[in-house]
DNA sequence: TAGGTTTCTGACTATCAGGCGAAAACCTCG
DNA sequence: CGAGGTTTTCGCCTGATAGTCAGAAACCTA
């Protein structure tokens, strides 16, 4: 227990900060990787990030990397994924590096670096490190996560019509979902709500949609398991005191 | 992007593995904890766990790390947390920790170091680092993973009786379940199966209850909301070939 | 004005959570 | 040996939610 290091002997690691940047573009979800000039992996595709500085948090140092990549103001939502540590993922020596996983809403288109671009995640190049692995992690993430919360406003533009934000769920998913029940699901968990305005018509020949938002920019999450929630208000009635 | 640091340069920090390990003890959940002899934090209670060593992966050293505490087979499940990385976390100098959430079954009553103990997580004495704030972290995962997993197998013993499972339902999430709900659910769900054997009577004077154990002891997921599930198999009939 | 397209709404079904009470199975006490 | 108490088990009922479907509504173009 108290196994006592002095601080010069104990083992120290350089550390990452790396992002999986996710964004649904062209009804497919994208990853955005940049291309590796040198070895090794030379010409393969990693994950943006960088070492972590002295004085930063790992949460404040993917954020500030990410932030020489696109405007730091695009991303929707950004959570700690995972931290990897296998000895031998870098050939050129050990490093221990934490993985986020970044949204950005549909929307936005903003601009990329030279070295870097979108990559359909269902259709990933040749990528470095275990970075492919970390991706497969965030996706696992992100569609565990639109099912119980409401991570969803951070891949939808502000507003948006019902076929709009089911184009988001379907391609964040993967698979197909109607848009009757996913405007219904929301409305009653209280995640979405009407702007009381329409969509801008002439562009489908079809009925103008209303214009929905979601409730709150900020992560919520919906119990999904009654049985095992608190018992919270029961409904009334029942004794009616005798 | 390419930001060349010399391999000298690169700044590294020392890692520690952490572990939150509970269990249900006398039907309250209990975190295990050691008393720190030394400063910072002398008196007050941290989580297990040490260094990184310089050719061992987060999991194994975690695991390994335990077992000078307890022995290793108890550990009925070990999952990464999360990683913390403040740099005024600990006052001797920058430090990154990656925590584990350990669980042990209930049945058992491994030998423990004079200087661990268990505390009720309801009740936890003075805390070292951000160690207590990791406690509440872990809390948290653990109960919304109770909701719609099968972990409940790695904090019960490996038969029992609904009634028994009930109790470590209870002490877990902090909240009252009915044990017919539990039943149910759980059956339903696929994650348990009764054994045919039936408890040995005798003990409560009331009806012998049936064994039950967990399917699977792996870590499965349920998936709550169907409208985000794929279509999977529809119900048959409709079209009747015609 | 007619036809096509898209969205919206309501009805219907199936499944699941949750509660309640009766019946079953065991014990202990008289 | 029977009565009463205790605990578990089982079935029934209610309410909420997921999912499908069809028809009405609203817009465009020809």
């Amino acid at each position: 227990m108290g196994s006592v290091w002095s601080s010069a002997e104990r083992p120290a690691y350089p550390h990452q900060a790396l992002a999986v940047v996710l964004q649904v573009r062209d009804r497919r979800l994208h990853a955005m990787l940049w291309q590796r000039p040198n070895e090794p992996f030379a010409g393969a595709w990693a994950l943006p990030g960088g070492p972590l500085p002295a004085e930063e948090t790992l949460g404040a140092s993917v954020a500030r990397q990410l932030a020489a990549k696109v405007e730091v103001e695009v991303l929707g939502h950004l959570e700690q994924l995972e931290t990897r540590s296998d000895p031998g993922r870098d050939p050129r020596g050990r490093t221990v590096a934490t993985a986020y996983l970044g949204l950005i809403p549909s929307h936005l288109d903003p601009a990329l670096p030279g070295d870097t671009a979108w990559h359909p995640v269902d259709a990933l190049p040749a990528t470095a490190f275990d970075h492919g692995s970390i991706v497969r992690s965030a996706l696992h993430r992100l569609r565990s996560k639109l099912s119980y919360t409401n991570v969803g406003f951070a891949l939808a533009p502000p507003e948006f019509t019902v076929a709009e934000l089911r184009e988001v769920y379907v391609a964040a998913l993967g698979y197909d979902v109607t848009a009757t029940n996913l405007q219904r699901v929301l409305l009653r968990r209280g995640v979405l709500e009407p702007t009381g305005e329409q969509s801008p018509p002439g562009r489908s020949g079809g009925r103008p949609a209303a214009l929905y938002r979601f409730v709150t920019p900020e992560l919520s999450v919906t119990d999904p398991f009654a049985v095992f929630r608190p018992p919270s208000q029961k409904p009334g009635g029942g004794d009616d005191g005798g």
